[in-house]
DNA sequence: CCACATTGTGTACACCGTCCACAAGACCAA
DNA sequence: TTGGTCTTGTGGACGGTGTACACAATGTGG
């Protein structure tokens, strides 16, 4: 959650030093508020670097290139995911078994999952943007405050779900691949999609036919 | 499926006529050729130009600007799609009860879709890129052969359920966005998530566990 | 045959990512 | 304190992009 919620220092601050102190953060935010509205190809390095009140050569003292930048960007972005994911967990109240209580958790990510995806659609599409050649390993700084990334707080909602039983253990290798397709794919779909413009309530309405699909078909 | 089978022709003609002749079909053509290896970010107005053996400019007596031509070829890519699921439908060997042969038209829509997004990953990224301010309108030129386009075929699918008796019609409202999601997400996780690196065999074994869910979930 | 509409050309501008040489300050040893 | 070296920001340049404007070459209808 790191820079997402951080505001883009709007004032170039103009400083007086010939340092900047710590560019590589001021940079950060910057390509952060631009993919915030904008997404990933609004993520410019000529403007990060304006926003941060210093010549486009600076950035190259702290990042290899755009590509690099755009990365760091990304991860916070998926740690902001990951925190919204937390957040919808945490609300959670208490159910009568430990069955509801596992498949109320596996909602509650998707929920979370979708509510970050139109609250924050440039950064959603960042997270998730796919640059051609991208290390596919997961880069740190991806993780929410409980330190695991979207992906694993999915698989821990999973593994929840094994053990209190409502999810057959034959059925959970690679579930989090089937439950992710389909929230994402909606999530696509809602933001800009052809479910664009429907009502607050329908889209809510359809996410939670949608988790219902997956909760049985799983 | 016009212009996606239409290979690039490498050549640029050298013509020798001040006319080109098909200006706009060879800007296209050229379009798609850069989507196929690139996806929409390498769709560039003056490569393409370059590969018509034109000047840039000459593009804007056809194109109103590279979004415009972004937009044709995003036409394209969605009728080839069409097209990739038609095909699938017709090698369908028929089934045994109606109810059956309805499910199976379901999943050979889905499962075009995903040996569509695997085939030409730069098209099916195209086809689905969000442009940050796009008409939502569903341009002309989508279609298939059928003359309906990829959504249109799902509907299809799903309304031929019902007349199977295999859908409840209570359920059938919007079924289209719950098995579009699914499937949709599935094709990225697949074309550039972590899935990329999966064998054929598990990829594929992987897609019919996604499609079970969604027949079953629906 | 000639005016006119269409279509491709030439030139120009602003913006982008990135490379190179250089300057300004930090920092550390003598 | 002095001086050298490392880090970090600056200045200038190059090739790429999309696009606007004026102009030239060609087709076309009267």
């Amino acid at each position: 959650m790191r820079g997402a919620t951080r505001a883009a220092t709007t004032s170039p601050p103009a400083r007086s030093t010939y340092r900047h102190g710590d560019l590589r953060h001021a940079l950060l935010d910057a390509g952060i508020a631009l993919a915030r509205d904008g997404g990933p190809d609004a993520v410019v390095l000529r403007e990060a670097t304006r926003r941060a009140g210093v010549v486009p050569n600076a950035a190259y003292r702290h990042f290899a290139g755009r590509q690099e930048l755009l990365l760091a960007v990304r991860a916070a972005a998926l740690s902001a995911l990951a925190s919204a994911m937390e957040s919808e967990l945490a609300g959670l109240r208490r159910r009568r078994s430990p069955g509801d209580m596992a498949r109320a958790r596996l909602r509650a990510i998707g929920a979370g999952y979708l509510r970050f995806a139109q609250a924050e659609p440039g950064l959603f599409r960042t997270a998730f943007t796919a640059s051609d050649d991208l290390p596919e390993t997961v880069n740190p700084g991806t993780a929410g405050n409980s330190g695991l990334d979207p992906f694993q707080l999915l698989g821990a909602a999973l593994d929840g779900m094994v053990e209190a039983g409502v999810l057959p253990r034959a059925r959970r290798q690679r579930a989090e691949y089937l439950a992710w397709s389909a929230v994402h794919g909606l999530a696509m779909l809602v933001i800009d999609g052809p479910l664009r413009r429907l009502a607050p309530a329908q889209r809510h309405a359809i996410g939670e036919r949608l988790l219902d699909m997956v909760e049985k078909g799983l």
